[in-house]
DNA sequence: AGCATAAATAATAA
DNA sequence: TTATTATTTATGCT
């Protein structure tokens, strides 16, 4: 029912396979390779512009006609949807693309202004945390990876540290713990 | 020093900005224009090929010449690095680009060859320090940051470390020493 | 199709 | 450079 039947992130990019027959190039009256074409380029016209999808997305709650998600964008672009939904949305990315990219000409100003409120958004500044507070969030990590809202407020509070700060912070430990987890079973038969 | 200064991760592959002044182009008879122009490009090129930073960087270390981590990729592409390693790097990656999209268009399993060969050259491991011997090389640093070569035999044998070890300790160390007097004078008048 | 968040990737402190 | 933090992409669930 999908277009695209590999999920690999990558597929999107790569040169069709040989084996693709020319039977299946359109479902429903609509050209499959078309839309298979413009969602590649789509891809690389967003990169090239420096855009993320969340930008995308953001952008196109903003401006007039149909909103979409970031994970609308994500799905578009790999073709994970069906192609009645690609056939939809096809049409308001390319218009959404050429104004873009008619602004990015006329400078990052004007580009900056058209993705939306908060466009340079500069990168947070890396988090050192104090052996104090690492004793004590993995102490905490031993008991409960997963802590509640509630819970990660009050670490947050008794730390003196963002709160957002301390929501990554067990983000990453988990995908940490998790790495670590799988190297072991490799190595073990 | 640098060449990029505004650390934004789109600034690379934003337009330039009108106030570039012509004067500052060329830096020890390096061109940066041209730099700048390659580091967004190879970007994008990377990006069209579906390849991570650390794929790039995996792929380099696997094939002849120069190895380069994922975050000397990250640092070319920002251009946070000074002109002089940029253009050291750049005709290594311009190199392995061409071959990367060359195979590309051979098909897709020629790239992951290309990509994914298992690292020939090893890397060596990272060396931890006991205590006890950080306690010595610091306490003889403090008298003397340039140790003779008998000296660096002399620890290196009494702690029991290579003394290739030895050396590059104290290389980091006097480098480290740098560093924090330098900003210790930005602070200060 | 969006939300929440796991996974992957990039950026940066050490 | 490596180790670790931050951001972006992808996906299970509804």
């Amino acid at each position: 029912q999908l277009i695209n039947h590999v999920p690999s992130s990558l597929e999107g990019l790569m040169p069709n396979t040989v084996g693709n027959s020319t039977e299946s190039t359109t479902v429903d009256g609509i050209n499959l390779d078309e839309i298979k074409e413009f969602a590649k380029q789509f891809k690389i016209r967003r990169l090239s512009l420096g855009l993320t999808q969340t930008q995308v997305g953001q952008a196109l709650s903003a401006t007039e006609g149909p909103a979409y998600s970031q994970s609308a964008i994500c799905r578009f672009e790999k073709l994970d949807i069906t192609p009645k939904s690609a056939q939809k949305i096809k049409p308001v990315l390319e218009r959404w693309m050429l104004e873009a990219e008619e602004r990015y000409k006329n400078g990052m100003q004007n580009l900056t202004e058209f993705i939306g409120s908060e466009p340079s958004k500069k990168r947070k500044r890396r988090t050192s945390f104090t052996p104090q507070a690492l004793e004590l969030l993995n102490k905490f990590f031993e008991r409960n990876t997963h802590p509640s809202g509630a819970e990660m407020t009050e670490l947050a509070d008794k730390l003196n540290y963002d709160r957002e700060v301390i929501r990554v912070w067990f983000c990453n430990k988990r995908q940490a713990l998790k790495n670590t987890i799988k190297k072991l079973k490799q190595e073990g038969p």
